[in-house]
DNA sequence: TTGGCATATCGGGAAAAGTCGATATACATT
DNA sequence: AATGTATATCGACTTTTCCCGATATGCCAA
């Protein structure tokens, strides 16, 4: 994975907010419906209206996000939810403090 | 300082390598002139004639890095020596591994 | 199978970043 | 003072990013 576009993914404020809220789903998406969301994620509508951005640009953050292997999506029927992928991060992490 | 301004900062090609570059200076500067380059700094000119763009966009680039703190620079007569600042780098490290 | 949601993708207009050449500034030498 | 050299800044143009609304796709329920 190219380190620029991790960079890129990570230069967006809503993305970094994003991200953040995804740290603590139950605390940041109180409506979420789904019970296991713990484990599958937060779907995309609801941290669109968090974001209060519009639907289709917060899809296209959400994939540029996957794309940079920061968040992970699990599609259930209808429903795309999205968490952070900690392996990601933490491989982030690791080219951060050994490469830069 | 903005977290966004710092990974905008790193998304560019080129300002990666300057940063890369300048870990290894005597390696990567053999013809830098000035005796004392390992404590101040490599000089615009060598980093513009590494990197091949043109003399304006390096010195941009440059100070881009550093309003980022991820270098600093010293005016010695008519040069400025660009080096890591390695607590600005040290800094980035903690924000992205407690805050990302 | 038709209609209704949730999400993804497409096309576009506005704003920002990339990059250049030209010019300005600042220092050094004659 | 005049010239030369190193760097910074400016103005312009091109490419990329930011967002949007509209449309497409995929799934579900009636």
């Amino acid at each position: 994975m190219d380190q620029v576009e991790i960079f890129k993914a990570l230069s967006n404020k809503t993305r970094l907010q994003i991200l953040n809220w995804l740290k603590e789903p139950a605390k940041n998406f109180p409506d979420q419906l789904n019970p296991d969301f713990e484990n599958v994620g937060v779907c995309v509508g609801q941290i669109q209206m968090k974001a209060g951005l519009s639907q289709s640009t917060i899809s296209e953050y959400l994939s540029i996000l996957q794309r940079s292997n920061l968040v992970c999506a699990t599609r259930v029927g209808q429903w795309t939810y999205y968490k952070r992928n900690e392996e990601g991060i933490k491989m982030l992490n690791q080219i951060i403090s050994t490469e830069l």
